[in-house]
DNA sequence: ACACCTCGAGTTCT
DNA sequence: CTCGAGGTGT
């Protein structure tokens, strides 16, 4: 009883001591205390409650109120939805931005702006109650994040720029703050020096592993990232002082000890804000953190209030994305792949360069071509980018830097593989091809192609078994992955006992693949997820489209006589009818899909529409997006055209598939929109 | 014959 | 994402 006592009034004492250190640290800025006393204090409270779970307070300084690892990545609704912002790529489009406020505001006049920096990390919500930090999440598609409370409390609170755990004394009931939870390059810097020192792989780049940090299941990890946050905006307030302006809200902020960066800026004049953007593009490499851009937004709150937001962003902000990053880099050599049909496809060889957050050695340059064009040359340097932020381009040479008598690439003549078969093109194709019937580097990619999640869906049979199963003889062609020497597989280095039967396990399972899926595993030329789609609703049996004649082919809508030959002469090759007869019997008996019976099932809602998605939608994978649409009766193309009913957009979308849309005048939908409107056909 | 949709294929890196 | 090319409608 009397030690219960005890260490209840001990806990309480200490809790109030250190209590009073944090206010004095974070308030007053002022430590009364050394670190390494304050953090023995801190330790003695977490052993008190460590030996007496039951006298844990839920306001204690050590909590970690709704930090239960179970409630870890559970998902959040944001009581206000986190919106993502338009952007902006030029002068020009800024102009609009203002103009097109301008016109809506009462007055005709913007007042102020603010200008901040746009820092690239990971848009985060954190929620005060009563000053206590009780959860935190991820942005996540802008109305349901993630719960990261445990993993933003284990964030070094003692350090500035971190999420202070309690607001000083007099704050809001309710205050949730958003804010940019980002890793500092030195941090940055130094965790990849560890990496080296331990042999671990680097890390790429700081956006990517802060967002793996705050990923973490272990709060602990996260803790040793360095993490910092920067506050921007408040979602919700209930309690708290009138804020007239933008200005005033970052002002509050700061008196809240939450970090608030200290380079935003108050312009008055469009004009002012892009000298801002100028000087951010001019600075953006001497800062301690990363950025992608600028915000401008509308200074006074009363002015936000009545430009409003439209479906997916807010009126009164926008932000100037910084353009992709060009580097120069050497351009090694120009070699060519072989894909599965023999498509001999020329890429880039480059001297690793940097850019736009990750190393390029590899770029592809489609074609002959293009090659000749882009007049690029081995030897040359060459200016390199990431097309849409992730697929590296070659934009083309430097030619001052171009060594004198550089000789022009030419197309190889031969197959990279072992058999040097020439590589012809025809007359009409842009495309070479390898036309060797037994070409390995063609074989490698049927039987990956075949294993793929679009065709037969293989799992553990990826890039690295299938080249050597095939190396080994284990494998010379589709039919041999249903007879795997799998005695001999065991022995293989890297084979246990697990892999081998997960291994056979995944490949039981694509005897149950459909026919259409059959059919793209065949590799037939001009072939892909949609004709076989076609083929197999058609025909509905592989003997049947195995039977059919070019004409009975090229009836199908969307075959044509191209494709209907192609096919024909698929089935006509004697090669290729042995390999067929090699397959189990359960594949050459699969049916048009099963789905067919639950597509009739769902209400047909989207009949006649053409819905075409960018970005991620919640609850849906990407390739998942498009089946439900078409489930219920519409049509889900990848591109945008006149065509289009609506565009769906989603997490991160693409930016050419919205300046379309924009251009035709294309409705643009949110992920709520669009919810409504597979559920009941309806465009708002 | 032509324009405009679509589709397929190859591609990068984490 | 980008390029090339087949299919379809005018």
């Amino acid at each position: 009883m009397g030690t219960e006592d005890s260490a209840e009034s001990r806990i309480t004492e200490l809790s109030e001591r250190i209590r009073q250190h944090d206010l004095l640290y974070y308030r007053d800025d002022a430590p009364g205390i050394t670190d390494a006393d304050y953090d023995q204090l801190k330790q003695e409270l977490l052993e008190l409650e460590a030996a007496h779970p039951e006298l844990v307070r839920p306001d204690s300084p050590t909590q970690t109120v709704g930090a239960d690892p179970s409630t870890l990545f559970a998902p959040v609704q944001h009581r206000v939805p986190m919106m993502s912002l338009d952007n902006a790529f030029d002068r020009d489009e800024l102009e609009a931005w203002a103009d097109r406020a301008r016109r809506r505001l009462a007055t005709g006049d913007l007042g102020d702006l603010m200008c901040e920096l746009k820092y690239d990390g990971l848009a985060v919500s954190l929620r005060y109650e009563n000053g206590v930090l009780t959860q935190a999440a991820t942005r996540g598609n802008g109305r349901v994040g993630e719960d990261i409370t445990a993993n933003i409390l284990a964030l070094e609170y003692k350090k500035k720029k971190s999420v202070p755990h309690r607001l000083p004394g007099g704050s809001p009931g309710v205050l949730e703050v958003r804010g940019e939870v980002y890793m500092p390059l030195d941090a940055f810097a130094d965790l990849n020096k560890q990496q080296d020192e331990e042999e671990k792989p680097r890390y790429a780049n700081p956006r990517n592993t802060a967002a793996g940090s705050l990923r973490q299941k272990d709060p602990s990890i996260t803790a040793t990232r360095g993490l910092s946050i920067w506050c921007y905006q408040i979602g919700e307030i209930q309690g708290g002082p009138t804020l007239e302006t933008h200005n005033d809200t970052l002002e509050y902020l700061r008196s809240l000890n939450l970090p608030v960066n200290p380079k935003s800026k108050s312009v008055s004049t469009i004009d002012a804000a892009w000298k801002f953007i100028e000087q951010c593009e001019a600075d953006r490499h001497n800062l301690p953190y990363e950025i992608d851009g600028a915000v401008i937004k509308i200074d006074r709150l009363d002015f936000q209030r009545e430009l409003g937001a439209t479906s997916r962003a807010p009126r009164w902000a926008i932000a100037y994305k910084l353009p992709p990053e060009e580097r120069t880099t050497k351009l090694l050599d120009i070699h060519v792949s072989i894909g599965s049909k023999g498509k001999a496809t020329p890429f880039a060889v480059l001297e690793p360069a940097f850019v736009g957050g990750s190393t390029v050695e590899m770029a592809t340059l489609h074609n002959e071509d293009q090659v000749k064009a882009k007049d690029v040359r081995p030897g040359d340097t060459v200016v390199v980018r990431k097309a849409g932020d992730v697929i590296p381009e070659v934009l083309g040479p430097v030619l001052a830097d171009r060594p004198d008598g550089l000789p022009v690439w030419e197309f190889p003549e031969v197959c990279p593989c072992p058999h040097q078969q020439p590589l012809a093109r025809q007359e009409g194709d842009a495309a070479h091809y390898c036309r060797f019937p037994r070409c390995p580097e063609q074989l490698r990619g049927w039987i990956e192609h075949f294993a793929a999640r679009n065709a037969l869906d293989i799992e553990h049979l990826g890039e690295q078994r299938v080249r050597l199963f095939i190396d080994l003889g284990f494998i010379s062609d589709i039919g041999d992955i249903y007879s795997l020497p799998y005695d001999r597989i065991r022995e293989l280095e890297g084979f246990g006992e697990l892999s081998v039967a997960n291994l056979a396990t995944a490949i039981e399972a694509s005897k149950q693949q459909s026919l259409a899926r059959l059919l793209v595993g065949l590799n037939i030329r001009h072939l892909g997820d949609t004709t076989c789609e076609l083929l197999a609703d058609a025909f509905g049996s592989l003997d049947r489209i195995m039977g059919a004649s070019v004409e009975e082919l090229a009836e199908v809508d969307g075959i044509g006589p191209i494709i209907a030959e192609s096919v024909y002469e698929f089935f006509l090759s004697e090669a290729n009818q042995e390999i067929i007869q090699k397959l189990p019997k359960e594949l050459l008996e699969a049916s048009s899909s099963d789905a067919e019976a639950e597509v009739e099932a769902l209400p047909q809602t989207l009949e006649g529409m053409t819905i075409v998605v960018t970005g991620g939608v919640e609850g849906y994978t990407r390739d998942g997006v498009g089946a439900a649409i078409k489930a219920r009766g519409g049509k889900a193309p990848g591109s945008v055209s006149s065509k289009t009913t609506a565009l769906v957009v989603g997490e991160n979308p693409g930016a050419s598939k919205l300046e379309k849309a924009e251009k035709l005048g294309i409705p643009i939908l949110d992920e709520a929109q669009f919810q409504r409107l597979i559920e009941s056909g309806e465009l708002p």
